[in-house]
DNA sequence: CGGTGGAATGTTATAAGATCACATGGGGGT
DNA sequence: ACCCCCATGTGATCTTATAACATTCCACCG
């Protein structure tokens, strides 16, 4: 298993947990790896869905849908709902950006690129979100699907808790 | 469709399992364990609470606390929204019933009684949905939680497919 | 170069899901 | 009988999401 990288280290590494690390080269690496990705994919990487791309990358958190909108009006952009649900359902569609069900709120993906079944950790103290693999499959789900004869095609999993900063605040 | 209900038999729906079974005594089965399982731990099995469990374990599918409240206003009940959701709070608090999260809808408990990390399979067809155990913090989830040093209280597993009903009407 | 068709964007309106705040009622425990 | 807590009822409001339709952009073909 991959030990993490330690915190400090030279972060082009996404958060793949609650550490710190240099997040403009967090966000600049992601963008990139989905601009290369749109290009040889033919997708169309338009001006609103970079947008809202980088806004959640920048923010680094879950946003919901009329914050990301909100973001959007003062960029010039257009200010009705279907505008940025229309974005995040192409970065959504195509893996750049996930839907934590459990918030209703959007984050980038940390992984983009690799094709990867997604897991989050959701803090309930500050609603940090960090992304992990999931193997849900391989595991009881997989063979009560095996059993039943149910064809999964896409999983969420979504475990709620509190991340180690707030855990730290609360013992404190 | 239901090929193989028995004739004459009280009603048999596909469901849970993605399978036929006696559905009046899955019902009576589990409102008996509820209302037992309030009786020794104190819980006030009220009216209101009683009515949604009901409903829900006769509908015997995933339903939005609208569609709830409908059938609550129907029966006398109030018909303001608090109404319902209060009743789901109590029941979901109590385990006994669940929140899809990926479709905003509840579920009665299947294994009511038992305490159990569910997950589920969700029809994309027909929206049907089966509960199963899981044991996310066992996995590889588990592992980046330990790792990422999170507190896990709470997970969400829905695993979104064909059920065996569906895929056999697709092939058809 | 101009036309054409599909995708993307913009806008209005409304549906669906969830919560707040406050008033009322019912049942135990002293 | 009284009080208090909990549950219920109600109105208003807030958040999240989609339907429907007009317009614009752009790649591609002739």
């Amino acid at each position: 298993m991959t030990s993490d990288a330690q915190p400090g280290a030279t972060e082009t590494e996404p958060s793949l947990g609650f550490q710190h690390h240099d997040h403009r080269a967090c966000v600049d690496h992601a963008l990139g790896a989905v601009e290369a990705r749109c290009a040889e994919e033919g997708l169309r990487f338009t001006p609103v869905r970079r947008k809202v791309l980088e806004l959640l990358l920048k923010e680094h958190k879950a946003m919901g849908a009329y914050a990301i909108l909100d973001e959007l009006r003062e960029a010039g952009f257009g200010s009705q709902p279907p505008v940025a649900y229309r974005a995040l359902d192409f970065l959504v569609d195509n893996g750049f950006v996930h839907k934590i069900e459990r918030l209703n709120a959007f984050v980038a993906c940390a992984h983009p690129g690799e094709s990867h079944a997604p897991a989050f950790m959701i803090c309930r103290v500050c609603d940090a979100v960090a992304e992990a693999h999931s193997a849900p499959a391989k595991g009881a789900l997989g063979a009560a699907a095996r059993a039943a004869g149910f064809q999964i095609e896409r999983t969420v999993v979504e475990a709620e808790g509190v991340c180690p900063a707030c855990a730290e605040k609360a013992e404190g």
